[in-house]
DNA sequence: TCCATTTCTTGCCATTTGGCAAGTACATTC
DNA sequence: GAATGTACTTGCCAAATGGCAAGAAATGGA
């Protein structure tokens, strides 16, 4: 089992030595999901830390009048749960489910905090991925406010071009926090250029 | 000195004996801020944490423009400190200003981490505060999308009163992403109703 | 391959929000 | 209390975005 890109990751968060890396990454077990099937529904408790070595979800959710709204799209070699639901161990508002087939490695809240406990070089790595998630999370909240939805859009396909490889332009127009009509007359002018 | 509102606010964060809450408030040093002062300044590491026991305070930014944008509005009986600057040692993107004169308790990241060693009720407190944030962060910020200015108006007005008294309205329109032209505008629409 | 379904684009017009500039209200200072 | 400055409001028009419906393109079965 080759578990490269998930100790890369692990080694990212935290250095460690390449034996407590391979300790660390044994206890995650292979898993895969079929397109469209849910890594996470709205209503449970998102209890799995995924790494996502091939494919691409999204999280959503609804607004007050119902409509669904993409709020992340996750793609290769990141990882996925919902952190407010994760730690907190409270009920998650949001849906998580694959845009495509994706394979990767799973381990439960559990089994990730008995790690922490027997190896010591491991513990900083819960609060170091709840602190990049935090960070990340403000940074691109921050990096969208007062820009018009042409910026955002240009912005988003320079970063993340792969999302436009699986994701369908009406989830990118509502994480845009846009129209998928408007989104469709913003690439006909980008287009242009 | 009369910590009482300190305590209750770090009972509420981690469930400790009065005995304990007592021990660990008598670390934090009363600290007052006068209008227009800085907290924390872009540029600098956000390394105190201080409990905003009276006053108001706003966090901005600047756009690309070079717009200023207020990210966030502190009141009473919350605690101030910026995140991403404070668990990561970086510099910080952000401004922390006093809208008003503030007083409260304040204590630095590192006699922080110290009480986390000290006492161990407290040793969660750290991570407690970081989740608390983020999920704050990231409701707020989910509950504005999608939504009208004038509906993020009125759910700010019903749920942050406070704001209004103290903060110019130019500052609460950057806050709503709106120019305080159209603030205005809503504001006159909301007042005939 | 053909049909059905879904996704995406487009035209038309409405609504929301912004930009600017002038005017008003309010506060501060001398 | 007059002068100054800042915050806020308003009118006018422009720009950005949305809503709807129809059509085009792509996709997915059978």
């Amino acid at each position: 089992m080759n578990k490269s890109p998930l100790t890369v990751f692990i080694e990212n968060t935290i250095p460690a030595s390449n034996d407590t890396l391979t300790a660390i990454a044994e206890h995650f077990e292979e898993k895969t999901f079929r397109k469209n099937e849910y890594f996470l529904k709205e209503g449970n408790v998102s209890d799995s830390y995924f790494f996502l070595a091939d494919g691409c979800m999204r999280a959503f959710t609804f607004d007050t009048d119902g409509n669904e709204v993409t709020t992340y799209f996750y793609t290769k070699n990141r990882v996925v749960f919902e952190a407010a639901s994760f730690f907190m161990h409270t009920v998650s508002t949001e849906n998580i489910q694959a845009l495509t087939d994706c394979t990767g490695y799973i381990i439960t809240f559990e089994k990730l905090n008995m790690l922490f406990h027997s190896i010591p070089e491991f513990r900083e790595f819960g609060r170091a991925m709840l602190v990049k998630e935090f960070v990340a999370f403000k940074q691109r909240t921050l990096g969208m406010i007062n820009k018009s939805a042409e910026a955002r859009y240009e912005n988003l396909i320079s970063t993340e071009k792969e999302i436009f490889k699986y994701a369908q332009l009406k989830y990118i127009a509502s994480y845009l926090g846009i129209t998928d009509t408007s989104l469709s007359r913003i690439r006909r002018e980008f287009s242009k250029k």
